[in-house]
DNA sequence: GCTAAAAATGCATTATAATGCACTTTAAGC
DNA sequence: GCTTAAAGTGCATTATAATGCATTTTTAGC
């Protein structure tokens, strides 16, 4: 999975449960500059940020095997 | 999943292939170094550290939906 | 328990993620 | 096309990831 994916998936599912970057900013307690750079794909974030987003967007990221 | 079940997984994938550390960092292009403080649990890596190496372990990301 | 290879650690430097604040742009209703 | 909320951007600062080098510790064979 690269980045464009990951942030497809995380605006997507923060649409679908209608909370804005404002909200999964307070909600995650990362800060909103944050959450905008990541999601405008202007950032390299850190693995920590990324679970701590999904985990809020009742998502979470699993290691599989390639094929 | 957090950052010590994806340590594990990295450790183990690479022992399987019989690479070591030095090994993955020329085979990744990532300093031998940030391979080490993230196996040993020192840092908190990139996203993008983490899908390189993963890729060349034949190991890849999935997003899903926690239950 | 010696030896050699692999892994871990300490330290300093560089690059950049995280952050806040102010401002601009875009999107959605009306 | 106004208005307003949401999203995106520019800039400066702080925190820390990435890196290399030298050294120490651990692990695996023998």
């Amino acid at each position: 999975m690269h980045i464009q994916e990951l942030i497809k998936a995380i605006k997507e599912r923060r649409r679908t449960l209608k909370i804005n970057q404002k909200q999964l900013s307070e909600l995650t307690e990362i800060g909103l500059r944050t959450i905008k750079g990541l999601e405008s794909g202007k950032t390299n974030p850190t693995f920590k940020t990324v679970t701590t987003i999904l985990d809020v967007l009742g998502l979470q990221l699993k290691i599989t095997t390639k094929k």
